[in-house]
DNA sequence: CTTGTTTTTTGCCTTATGGCAAAAAACGGA
DNA sequence: TCCGTTTTTTGCCATAAGGCAAAAAACAAG
């Protein structure tokens, strides 16, 4: 709980009360490995920072296969960006690859803490902002890269994630089949 | 400058006067192709709304190697994003690949517009997350396809920018040489 | 621990794209 | 309009990655 506090105020700080305030409207949750925490179709109507796991981001496309978008793990935030801030239904799922525990803060409580704590807005727009802007700068750094650069690339960004997720969910983060994965990481 | 206050108005409303007021504080703008709007290395000073022509977003890697991000016609922006919202040096620069003409609004106006006009900062914040989100995704629906697919899928996007600039300059953005556009394009 | 299931590895071949070099075409300035 | 320059096209071959199928390894449930 300390860690999303100290997130928050790392970008704008909040008094005491408003800390108690957004500890009373947040609570912890746990979401076992093959859980959904937001499902495709219907809007996601919460964010979760990730104590403890890794999650995927999923989207299809128009043939019905499943790309990984990006992982999930400790520090960052669970969340259907497009579909919890236009309330639109998501386009993408997401899912525990391991048994995680997350702080959980609903829509609900997320617009009463808008109003309620005066930088939160801020804070939380300055967050979204950053992740996307993150997201974006992997997919289009690894977008011209051959398999190897990519993997080497996320090995160096999120090397815990390799050791705790099935290969094929790598591989498909990395837009490669399991094959070159494997062969891949043979040579090396 | 009605299609940018037209803009700004689709997503919050804004009084008579703040529109005089938003006028007043920006300028009608030239820059001529092969011109930077942007420097890389130096902090983006301005954000200007494209009203002719079409600019190429580049960044280079490691090695030295540009690689055109996205393109920004008509209708869009043309900013460096991160280095205008963050005050730091730009990754990347902004080039005119045509003559074009664009209303500009500096940093400086920018945060005088911010305290004046009230729906101001939430209108701009909406804009730059949603043309984020627009570029996310399109890198990452291109992430996985094959480059006949992720051409078709630009054509469908942007048509009309594929009269006006030089091939090369779409190989690069969508991460194939030359060679293979030009043969991909023969055979249509 | 054992057994059935899933995941990963590997051999083998196919296909897509890269990339050199030269020809052809398009462009642009005098 | 002409000529030098740049861009695009194309033949040819090299290389990276895909993908099937079978073996090997890892995992999971009883």
């Amino acid at each position: 709980m300390d860690r999303l506090i100290a997130l928050f105020e790392s970008i704008l700080p909040i008094s005491d009360s408003d800390k108690v305030l957004i500890i009373q409207n947040t609570y912890k949750e746990t979401v076992e490995k093959g859980e959904k925490y937001c499902e495709q179709g219907q809007t996601c109507k919460k964010m979760g920072f990730v104590l403890e796991g890794v999650f995927k981001v999923v989207r299809t496309n128009a043939n019905g296969d499943d790309f990984i978008q990006y992982f999930t793990n400790e520090g960052h935030f669970a969340v259907a960006l497009e579909s919890f801030t236009n309330k639109t239904p998501s386009e993408e799922y997401i899912e525990a690859l391991t048994k995680c525990t997350l702080i959980t803060l609903t829509i609900g409580k997320y617009e009463l803490l808008e109003k309620a704590v005066p930088n939160f807005p801020k804070i939380i727009s300055r967050i979204k902002e950053k992740a996307l802007l993150e997201k974006y700068l992997l997919k289009s750094e690894m977008f011209v890269d051959d398999a190897q650069t990519k993997y080497n690339k996320l090995v160096q960004r999120q090397p815990s994630i390799i050791q705790r997720i099935p290969q094929s969910q790598i591989a498909s983060f990395l837009g490669i089949t399991p094959y070159t994965l494997s062969r891949i990481r043979r040579v090396k």
